[in-house]
DNA sequence: CGGCAGTTTGATCCCGGTCAAAATATGTGG
DNA sequence: CCACATATTTTGACCGGGATCAAACTGCCG
């Protein structure tokens, strides 16, 4: 394992008050751990050994129903923290964490979190900043789904994306990351035809632009317009 | 304000491991306030000046979307901490929280909090036991609504309650607090007559009994089954 | 150049929402 | 204690959004 960056941890939230030295401590004790397009990173229900910070790419988190169906709780951007059951006072992971693309991440054994929290200042606020996110996120996906259609809940749920991941490109905002039919259906509660349906729509009203699991959205703003009604 | 008993903190999750003289100076900064049916404690936006324990009653945590209709994120039962906006690192409430019976809440203005979380060995975690429990019931919610129909939903969310506030009575088990097939609907995502429908049939089957704003579970296991299919 | 993963499109069906109206409780004031 | 207003529940009729089933099409990779 290659010396990592002080540069890499400075900028970021969680750490964003502390000293070089600080860092270079914290850096050590992490391991960096490639994680290719697909992998998963652990298992729901797993042992929380260790806990996690993405540095490049894009995780999905996924639960599995009973019955074998897949169900996208949220999407995690590089420079959050993951996998933080920690956090919570829970001893397993709540769901399964997968890369949706190549990504890079660091970890550290869970036996440091109170260190962490009591060592480093800053440290807990800005952890507990980002479960209240997810929170918020999960509470606005139930309201979506207990009152809005699923055209509105599809504008939305790819507005988030490109507001989380999104990218300049020349014809619009493309999702940084591959996605399909079927990912949008699983965050969406929906299938992959109806997904399909509305994007074709769509596309040819010029609000947005798909080639095979790549999605651009030409036209935010109208986008969100479909989303309220 | 007449003076709080000890032994109403003592044998709470948060309290637990506290000492009385503890419990004494907590108490001593409490305000006691009670919370007439229907009354809201806060509202959905408003700056979290105070967090809240519940020792009598349920609380209904309601949110209300632009075109107003309501949905209710969660019920918290006696014992627990609420308003917690704090320990999200938030400044403001996140919903509305109202009495769904006649309730009686200790509060302790923000400013506490911080020093609670240092002076009080056990209160943090437990606090963040609560935050993952919550933040799994609204992952499950979210799973449900993706996964299952109707019928699921209800019968889940009856048994949900019943587990969390319920009370044994002659016929079966009773939800504990007043509630309608509208409020039903508002947790599952439905309409109040598809609730009545499907409490009617129950009915018939001897899977449940209601009257006005009362529904006792005759029979969980068999409802429990309907739930899975 | 197979073969697989992803996408598209059509046809059909049914769950559950919506609209409507009546029946039943509960509460209130005279 | 009754009459009336209001809240809650029930039931019926209808219909439409999306799921489901099915099949063809299109890239992409080895």
């Amino acid at each position: 394992m290659h010396k990592l960056d002080e540069s890499l941890l400075s900028p970021l939230p969680p750490f964003s008050k502390l000293g070089k030295t600080q860092i270079r401590t914290i850096l050590d004790q992490a391991t960096s751990r490639r994680i290719e397009s697909g992998a998963a990173v652990f298992h729901e229900g797993a042992l929380a050994e260790r806990f996690f910070l993405l540095l490049d790419g894009t995780i999905r988190v996924v639960k599995t129903t009973a019955d074998g169906e897949q169900v996208t709780s949220i999407h995690i951007p590089a420079g959050q923290l993951f996998g933080i059951a920690k956090a919570l006072s829970r001893t397993t992971y709540p769901a399964t964490a997968r890369a949706a693309s190549e990504a890079l991440a660091l970890s550290w054994p869970t036996t440091l979190w109170d260190n962490f929290v009591t060592e480093y200042s800053g440290f807990a606020t800005e952890t507990y900043k980002t479960v209240g996110d997810r929170l918020g996120e999960l509470n606005t996906r139930v309201i979506e789904m207990s009152t809005q259609h699923v055209e509105q809940r599809i504008a939305r749920a790819l507005l988030r994306l490109i507001s989380q991941s999104g990218r300049q490109v020349e014809q619009g905002i493309e999702i940084s990351f591959p996605i399909t039919r079927k990912d949008v259906s699983e965050m969406t509660g929906t299938t992959l035809q109806t997904v399909s349906r509305l994007l074709s729509s769509w596309e040819k009203n010029g609000l947005v632009t798909s080639k095979r699991k790549k999605i651009i959205i030409c036209n935010p703003h109208q986008l969100a317009i479909l989303g309220e009604a």
